[in-house]
DNA sequence: AATGAATGAGGATTCATTCAT
DNA sequence: GATGAATGAATCCTCATTCAT
């Protein structure tokens, strides 16, 4: 009995479309995406020019579904881990994830900022975006372990999340770069400030 | 007595050198290099293609000579700041100040992290990154702070100064940026939280 | 038994490279590689501007090919023709030769001329310049025929093959140029003088 | 007594002009007009751009006025070497001052043969183009030599005018050249065979 | 499912030329 | 007599995209 032709797809190391996306964020990684041409990403994916456009359509496509990937896959994580009962801890967790996701997608960071300067903040907003998204989360953790006031909330969030990815992003782009809790110790320190300074939760 | 010709120089509005200074800032504020034409800096300066090529020789030069200006000038006033007595309030005039900038030459950040991500570090490196100065210098004031072990220097510098940069470009590309006080006394937590958890300095 | 696509493929008139090497040989018949434009070329070619670049990668190595391929082709086929007994006769079929392969390849000695100026000799030769290897050429068929003094081979023989290139060229050029066959003859002057002045071979 | 203005004029080294001219003719010497540029002769010459607008109007102007001074040059000159009395050596004479003035004048034969190439010959053509003056006079000195066919006149006389241009200036361009003499020696072998085959001139 | 050939719009750069000083 | 700044047309080249096979 001969494999299936079923069974020798699976088999066939990656497909072309995988092929070309893991290429796409090798290659976004240090690079802005008019930086990187579809040339490039099919000779590394290994697969022709046109097969980029059969699989993705255009190369704006491609790059999104990079952009889009990374988004719902960090926001899922962390939502999942945020769920976790001691805040402090759940916050060191959520820094770990995000640390190793960076090094894992490096892309994502890069494709992530450039969308957000160039932001048309017009466009009828489908979804809640991606920052707010997680500063509401880090929120949520926050408001679990200490008081703030409200209007302290969101540049505080928006700080942890800020050095967490900027030093993942920096660190995972150096072979020099710094390791992966010494960076999440320091990130910590915020909140270890917040501590120190503010009055515990009540609830 | 008249105005001299070396002053009617100065008076004509500003030359075409530093139009297409000023022009090129601002479009790379938010996007990158790559994606920005000579065609749209020249036409945003006021001044023909031909113009960026007699001042600039190309267009990577101009790129490199508003990296470089940005640079010194971020290192240059940093030191300055650094220089003063009280520590807590040296770090918080830093932070004041790297908002200020980056909201003055918000090409900056981005110019610098990208090239920072295509880092041939191979280069023999003539003078030390930008990186490492601006941390040293925040070494050097937390030292007169409080007691940091020496592997945990560079990795809170560096969320300090990436929580700073970070925070402040997000916040100035959209107009419901977060205030400069509040960003800066929540990247200002992390030295909260370090006089929280060690020991004041000794010397 | 109907026609093998591999047929068809070879009648489709001729394809873009080849028909894109025929026009460029055409234009660069008259005028220098700076003075013909890709435009130009790809539309005496008939075919888009960016055929040039996917078919050639660059004008220079469209230039270079063409050069090549004309090297290599009169290098060849005068071999082949100096093979033959009669010395004299040789000479004659050699000359005729050139003087055809000029009004074929006009752009041959054009490129090549401008090749021998531009010399970087300095480069690590590969194989032996074509100038030297015609000149061995014709050397070899001289010895075979008169007796002369070493040093005097190589000036003989360059200005045989110096004023087969000169002449052809020259006429080529107009349509009111000499005939192959006076231009040979006044070339072979060049050998008559040497049989009248210097002992015969003896080999 | 103070030196007159006058006379620290004719001090001056060379005026812009002459120092423009000798740049151009050395830049054009091994390349086409079209692939140097006004701004490398300008600063082989050691003045502005402007300079040469100043001076000369336009580059195809200065370009022209090279090509013009060269030919009257080398007309004038060999005009009143072939006025001497021993045709041998008259012929001789002038294939030696063809050779030094290739050497002096190396972008002329460049220029000259790409004129001849362009040619639009339908020019109403006001003097009698270079090229035929300079056969004329060799044939006027054969004549003096040898009886030859009318019809072989025009080649054996452009053979000699070609192998000596091309072999000029081959060899000047390369520190390997020949020598002057041996070329000379190689070219009067054309004269040698005409001798050899055919009567003696009887008038 | 994939590709190779071809395209044309756009982008960087060069360059002859002009002109005010 | 000479220059430096500026220009814009032309040039080389890149690249996302299309399409027949």
């Amino acid at each position: 009995m001969s494999a299936s032709p079923d069974t020798r797809q699976r088999v066939r190391a990656t497909s072309s479309k995988e092929r070309l996306f893991e290429a796409a964020m090798k290659l976004l990684a240090t690079r802005s995406p008019e930086a990187v041409s579809v040339d490039e990403i099919a000779s590394a994916a290994g697969v022709s020019k046109g097969t980029v456009y059969y699989n993705y359509g255009s190369k704006d496509e491609l790059v999104s579904q990079i952009l889009d990937f990374g988004a719902q896959k960090l926001l899922r994580e962390l939502t999942k881990v945020a769920t976790g009962p001691a805040p402090y801890l759940v916050l060191k967790s959520m820094l770990e994830f995000a640390m190793d996701f960076v090094a894992s997608y490096p892309a994502f960071v890069q494709l992530w900022m450039q969308e957000q300067l160039g932001a048309d903040t017009s466009s009828v907003f489908t979804t809640m975006p991606l920052h707010s998204q997680v500063t509401n989360l880090i929120i949520d953790v926050l408001d679990r372990l200490v008081e703030i006031p409200e209007s302290e909330k969101l540049p505080v969030a928006t700080t942890i999340f800020g050095a967490a990815l900027f030093n993942a992003r920096m660190s995972s782009a150096r072979e020099d770069g710094l390791e992966r809790d010494q960076m999440v110790r320091a990130v910590m320190l915020i909140v270890d400030g917040l501590l120190a300074t503010r009055p515990a939760a009540t609830n």
